[in-house]
DNA sequence: CGGACGGTTCGGCGCGCACCGAACCATACC
DNA sequence: GGTATGGTTCGGTGCGCGCCGAACCGTCCG
């Protein structure tokens, strides 16, 4: 079959995305976490996951009896994201549980390694704001963005990295870009690490804790 | 069935992938072209390429008894060179004919409306060289760049233009990048318009002319 | 040791769907 | 008008594969 084919039919079917699509939060799940997120029975969930694996979508690290799995690395997430992000438009949640957590997550939520949901644009609206980030044509780090990266976060770009500094992820919520890329991971790696965020129950939805709410404002002007 | 998993399943047959890799060429093709091309009944044809259209992956447009087809946009071209490039490695082509194909194809190819091959990874290289297009963090056209298009392409943005100026597209043969975007599509146009390459047969692949070589050794210092 | 639990393997079932051929419709040309 | 040709619609067929339950294998714990 068709390279094409093959990796689109890794996602082509309901389980398996909703398993890579539950991976976006860019942990790693075992496999009985996945089996009853997404309703199905333990055997095959193993089945499934051994297909991802077997595609290259998933990597898998075994712990005991534990199997965990996550995404295989940033250019997985990329895919993923750039196939579900075509469809024009998507239905709207229905249940109170189900529109409460679309509501957590449309403020703020993980993005596999970096910041979405209002949040995630926000920053990055300041970031261009502020001259940190260039928008337009393309999108680059300047000077003084690299200046504040560094002073900031403490990230500086290891000689020869191959994953671009900053990319565009379009935002499901939003319908907007946010950061992806090395600074994304960056940004939201310090904010886990400092506690300006913190995640909410098992999925990719966070809040903005009281220090996270002074920091972003200080930083950057974000009213969160 | 989730967004992600109805997008997908578009691309998930060998015959469906085939149509759509034949259409990155960026031209309209006929129903009974493509039945022929991938060797499926036009009852067959008929059908996938409805499907096609329904997901939007493919517009259409109906002359006398004819129905063209052809990708509904940069993003649909986008999506499918994002899904076929995941793919870690890919078969070496089989049998003369095939591979005499495969040559002119690496050697330079159209790829959905921008130039590709070892052609289309030298002009990048080339633009990078001369500091029309910036690539240390992300990619974008220099002020020299955007003068450069204006002069020698007759390419100005249009105000409000929302497809990005340049993007990177990894050439499946090169395995290196190639630019995509509205500069792309701007020098693929020019170069077809003013016979600096010409298509070979009904397929993808493109042969540089002697006035085209010319133009590119003077226009980029590129020999090809 | 035995029991509990997470994960995997294996048969088997049933739906979905890619495919075809035949009939049919529309356009183009004589 | 008649005929060729491109395209579509509609039954019908067969394979692929997503799913489950049962049996089995490891690991952890009392």
């Amino acid at each position: 079959m068709s390279p094409l084919a093959e990796t689109a039919s890794l996602l082509a079917d309901r389980t398996r995305a909703a398993i890579c699509q539950a991976l976006l939060d860019g942990r790693a799940w075992t496999a009985g976490e996945l089996a009853r997120h997404t309703g199905i029975a333990p055997s095959t969930a193993s089945e499934q996951l051994s297909r991802l694996i077997d595609g290259g979508l998933l990597a898998e690290e075994r712990q005991g009896r534990h199997r965990y799995v996550r995404l295989a690395g940033p250019q997985a997430a990329a895919l993923i994201e750039a196939v579900a992000s075509f469809a024009p438009d998507t239905a709207r949640p229905r249940g109170l549980r189900a529109s409460a957590r679309a509501g957590a997550e449309a403020r703020a939520r993980t993005c596999y390694d970096h910041l979405a949901g209002r949040l995630g644009v926000a920053l990055a609206d300041a970031m261009v704001g502020r001259g940190l980030v260039a928008a337009d044509a393309g999108l680059a780090v300047t000077p003084a963005g690299r200046d504040w990266l560094a002073e900031e976060l403490g990230y500086r770009r290891p000689a020869g990295a191959r994953r671009p500094l900053v990319r565009a992820c379009l935002d499901w919520t939003e319908r907007r870009p946010h950061f992806a890329g090395a600074l994304g991971a960056a940004l939201c790696a310090a904010a886990l690490e400092r506690r300006w965020v913190r995640r909410l129950g098992s999925g990719r939805a966070l809040a903005v804790t009281p220090e996270g709410a002074g920091a972003f404002r200080e930083l950057l002007g974000v009213e969160s």
